[in-house]
DNA sequence: AATGAATGAGATTTCATTCAT
DNA sequence: AATGAATGAAATCTCATTCAT
């Protein structure tokens, strides 16, 4: 952009850059650049300014989109929240007929297939207190559709117990996506193996029996 | 005056030892403000003044002793690994004849009782590519103690799978302290329950039949 | 959007070059600013506060055009460098025409006639040693340029002796400087002529005979 | 003293560090890392905790002995002054019977025999207005000596005019000591035989025929 | 609508100097 | 008297955001 702006000061010859790009298009880029940047250096450190050069954008034309670093912010978790209920209807479409060892894989690789974009939102809400309602539905999304997919897989599990089962889940799925950053982890594929098979170990050992209550442990413990 | 460390001062980097136990008393204070902090806000946006605040320290006496944002989130992630060293060693020296189940519950429960400090420590950690040795060295050191508590525990386990399960425990290590932070978690008993069945039942599986290689999954997955 | 550039604002060291008229004639102001302040007061004293008050410019407007007080230094030396050989280049068109007396007073007034920029110069490189490579180029600059003028005035002059008699004649340069601070020196004009004759009788010693390597003195001395 | 104070709190044994050192000494010792630390990094930059350390001082008792940054750059011009005249006292005991070349050359290295102290004060009056008091007395001292050491050699000089060249020769003395910093000048050699000529060529010709105010350049300059 | 300059609050960091022990 | 911790003003630098052109 500046340079055929120099170029065109210069000699007033170069077509100029489109300046009417689809403004949808436009948004895309943003999004992907505050992806990106926040993903990389985390909520406070990622700049407007970054994020503007990234998407090509003049950081006034970006205030348009987004006024206000933290408006991108939200809609960067609303895209992710959008994106996540989309991968768990393609799982439940066929949940009902799934072993469970496929369900459990399937499960697992959730976020993993959201890349950069579960990445970013997780780090947008790395102690930020004062989006605790975002975070708060976007958690809630998440559980609600694990818990969903689970009885619909198997309909005799108690409707409580699957809400604490996905919780746990959850963690996993963040575990597995942990695992595939390479500057994360060492040995990945052997440290993956483990824990598909505990996930599905755990899995197999409630779905096989799923009267419920049944808990082995019953001491309890301080949260 | 020992010069090194006058040096060290002048324009150095690492946190400096006090000489007086005002100092002594000072610098502990300014270490519990910053692990405060830094756990409720994450390293960005914990800001010197409310640590010095916090601690009731000056500005500039904050700086006395540690020369620097970093040097002190530095001195925060070795206070940590000492810390770490010191539970395992507790853990190791009845590893050998606890229950899996005892086991389980114990290697659970070890970042979580390392309260704030392991808080604001995972924060610290959390995406500065620059500290990847700092946080390297770190998970090094608990990769290997797990590893090392769990071939105690069961001496004729494969020397590489433990490192692969203690990556995946590591893991379940870190949800468990997730599920008490309140705020992060809703139904923490419940989920708690879950979380330690599903440690319990991979440790059972591995330790059960600790003959090294043999994984039921076979299949491959791209990391 | 020139990413080249805008990466350099992004965390760069090199001044950035305004894309509006007004932030033009702000860089102007600024370089006049800075040059007055610095050459007030040293590098080290001047307060890129001060800097933005003088030329009427917000400590962020500043910053955005020069990303750190030394950036603004380097534009400086610049500057100072082109303006140097400049002068040179008028020199060098009429020198070899020139009698030894009138050159003599032409080099003499080199320096002095790029007044606050020149000063400013002097003072920017007063002892950092960091910077030696900026003022070894400087330095350098000047030395060839001298040597080169002695040169086209008598081409018979011995290359290598040329570049020390530079370096001779450089520091007359500053001294004809110094003589015209008034806060430096007392009675100006006396001092003057007496440096203005010292000057001359030793080009026309060099440039009367130039034979080479001819010098009176012989006895060694201790650098 | 750290070191052994390190260790008294350990094992109370070791002999403490006499601490009635003489105070003549100590004031020395604080003097000379003065003199280095402002000699390497200019008077601005020289930190009061670093002239501490290197003269193996503590910054209490440096302030108990100079009570203030400037009353330590203070004693420093006073003792640079004080060995300024010792060095002409020498000069001038025999300065009836130099020859011309010999008088040039011992007025030539004055300076340079100074060494550090020598740089340091330069260093102290680069441009600190406040100080112009200092540092007009420091130059008018110099310039008096100069003008009574030319005057002792040859009564006949005019004594207006001894000031005007002492000035030219102050200047001299300067360059000859700029000329033995390595990092400054390249062929230090080569420059300084020429510095030596030019000195003495101009001396010469003032000495030889010292009726006084014949000027051969008639034309006025502004300065 | 597009551009990028302007603004200014706020963060980090440094040090001369004082003062309690 | 000796030590080094405490103080706080001031300097450098950053960026979200606004606004003139």
């Amino acid at each position: 952009m500046d340079s055929n702006n120099e170029s065109r000061i210069l000699r007033g010859q170069k077509a100029r850059t489109p300046r009417r790009i689809n403004g949808i298009r436009r948004v895309e880029a943003i999004l992907k650049a505050g992806e990106e940047v926040i993903a990389e250096r985390g909520y406070e450190s990622a700049t407007m300014a970054e994020i503007a050069a990234r998407s090509k954008t003049h950081i006034g034309s970006l205030y348009r989109f987004f006024p206000g670093k933290e408006s991108l912010a939200i809609a960067l978790i609303d895209h992710y929240r959008t994106r996540l209920e989309q991968v768990f209807d393609t799982i439940d479409s066929e949940a009902f007929s799934l072993s469970v060892e496929t369900l459990s894989d399937r499960l697992l690789g959730t976020l993993h297939h959201l890349q950069t974009t579960g990445l970013a939102t997780l780090r947008l809400m790395e102690g930020h207190p004062e989006w605790s309602a975002k975070r708060e539905e976007l958690r809630s999304v998440a559980l609600r559709r694990i818990a969903r997919t689970l009885r619909i897989h198997t309909p005799s599990l108690d409707k409580h117990r699957a809400r604490d089962i996905a919780l746990v889940l959850l963690h996993n799925m963040k575990t597995r996506k942990a695992l595939s950053i390479p500057s994360e982890e060492g040995s990945c594929s052997g440290a993956l193996q483990e824990l598909r098979r505990m996930n599905f170990l755990y899995l197999e050992d409630i779905l096989a029996e799923p009267t419920g209550k049944k808990r082995t442990t019953t001491d309890q413990v301080e949260c």
